[in-house]
DNA sequence: TTCTAGTACATTGTACGCAATTAATTAGCT
DNA sequence: AGCTAATTAATTGCGTACAATGTACTAGAA
């Protein structure tokens, strides 16, 4: 007699919460940066040059954590909207450097109170959003670590 | 002398570490479900499914929190791939019931025992699995019910 | 019954996300 | 120097997400 296969229930599953809590971030955030006419994505992104700037696309690739196939198109738009600058480097042809424009540099402090404000409508103390954040870096760095394709798969598993 | 703007640095941002934490969990499943060719969208689809089969458009994507829009295309390449029906209702035409094929609830149990074994990479004990959930949660709650649109924005706000 | 809202799904358009491939360039080896 | 391997972006193709719009259909009011 086969042992009865555990129930996955959608909503006890944490892949599940992580998945509905980013899309209401992502959400929120598009609200929040609408003034500015930034998505989610280009704002981390932004985050990461007011950090370092100029950075490289792979530079910037593995600070955000996305490929060339997402940030290529993603900068080009950013570049349209005169975000950020894209310049072959030099030396080395087959790099490229991304640098803010005068106009990200400018805006920082704006969007940086914009955000805080919509921050405090989340009405966490920052211990909690500390702890929150991470709790849900642990998990990921646990998902990180795991490799499904060394689960040998057999088509009668249970 | 205005009061200077708290700093945002990326990796402190808990927008970043659901962010990033999503995106690993679908890499996690993409792999978990190869041997299905289902990915991680129709997957969740499917657990509502074997929740309750069937159910309208409507009511699946009030479950998955997704619209016609994402649920349309994505529930025409499953019913290509044989894993649900669709047959507009006859008492409402504006509805679609979206029902599980026999191929679906064949592979139930196959499909849960390989994600249980994959689950198992993660070594998370239950305790710990549900009260990251639960944290998760509890914050994908907090930033449902806040809105920026409420935050009034100046082009000065400093 | 005819008009009018409202509902349900489909479509369109824009923007990711990422695997896989390609193209250009550089670096390393002999 | 000449050949090969590795590196870096860009491109391509597919599958989400979701706002906005369109269309078919239903139901309720006059």
């Amino acid at each position: 007699m086969a042992t009865p296969t555990k129930n996955i229930l959608l909503d006890e599953q944490l892949c599940f919460a992580l998945y509905t809590a980013s899309k209401r971030f992502n959400h929120f955030y598009a609200e929040a940066l609408a003034p500015f006419k930034l998505t989610y994505p280009q704002y981390i992104t932004l985050l990461a040059l007011w950090e370092n700037s100029p950075m490289t696309v792979r530079e910037l690739g593995s600070h955000v954590n996305l490929d060339s196939g997402t940030l290529t198109p993603l900068l080009k738009r950013m570049q349209t909207q005169g975000w950020v600058e894209r310049k072959r480097d030099e030396n080395d042809e087959r790099q490229v450097n991304i640098s803010l424009s005068q106009k990200a540099i400018d805006a920082k402090p704006e969007i940086f109170a914009h955000v805080n404000s919509c921050m405090d409508l989340l009405g966490m103390d920052e211990k909690t959003y500390n702890a929150t954040r991470d709790t849900v870096n642990f998990a990921a760095e646990r998902i990180k670590n795991a490799d499904p394709k060394t689960v040998k798969f057999t088509s009668n598993e249970l």
